[in-house]
DNA sequence: ATAAAGGCCACCC
DNA sequence: GGGTGGCCTTTAT
């Protein structure tokens, strides 16, 4: 994992989503990740990828930042910090539309590496920024849902919001 | 350096 | 339906 380009500081804390508690970790004006579990789960699951960076926390501005996401739905800027392989998929999840859905193979194809899915796959799990970079919208080539990293009631949850029928 | 583990796929039965 | 081998990247020894 990569994480140079990290700012020495960001702004952490969790609030209640649609889909559940969900945590943000945020700059001035960029979203750093969005992961649909409380803190202090995210603190242990992501304390590898934020290892010397120190996270403030604070839940009034997470609130405003996840109210917004959801209910006004505001565009943010996203910060992906990962592999060149990582960042690939990622900006390929972000071409799905809403209310699309896309499988694994196919953005192995789409990156240039066909027989990468499997690998796809992992970096399709390993999305820091879950919804916002819409990862739930890929399901596999046999049509069945796939996993999720939070759950696969929560992926359910977002592609039914979505009208996605499997 | 090497091994093991994946949010998979294609193929077989 | 279920099992198996192959594929590629990442992470952990």
């Amino acid at each position: 994992m990569m994480k140079n380009q990290l700012p020495e500081e960001l702004m952490a804390g969790s609030s209640e989503s649609p889909y559940g508690i969900c945590t943000v970790v945020f700059s001035e004006n960029k979203i750093y990740t969005l992961a649909f579990c409380e803190y202090e789960i995210f603190e242990k699951e992501y304390k590898n990828y934020f290892s010397g960076i120190c996270l403030k926390t604070d839940n009034e501005l997470s609130d405003k930042i996840i109210y917004s996401i959801f209910y006004e739905k505001r565009e943010f800027e996203i910060e992906l910090i990962g592999t060149e392989f990582q960042k690939n998929v990622w900006h390929e999840l972000m071409k799905i539309p809403a209310g699309k859905t896309s499988t694994y193979k196919e953005i192995a194809i789409n990156i240039n590496k066909p027989e990468a899915v499997r690998a796809v796959g992992n970096a399709v799990g390993a999305n820091p920024v879950s919804f916002l970079v819409p990862c739930h919208r890929v399901l596999r080539s046999d049509g069945a849902m796939g996993g999720y990293r939070w759950g696969l009631a929560v992926k359910r949850l977002l592609l039914d919001v979505e009208n996605i029928k499997l």
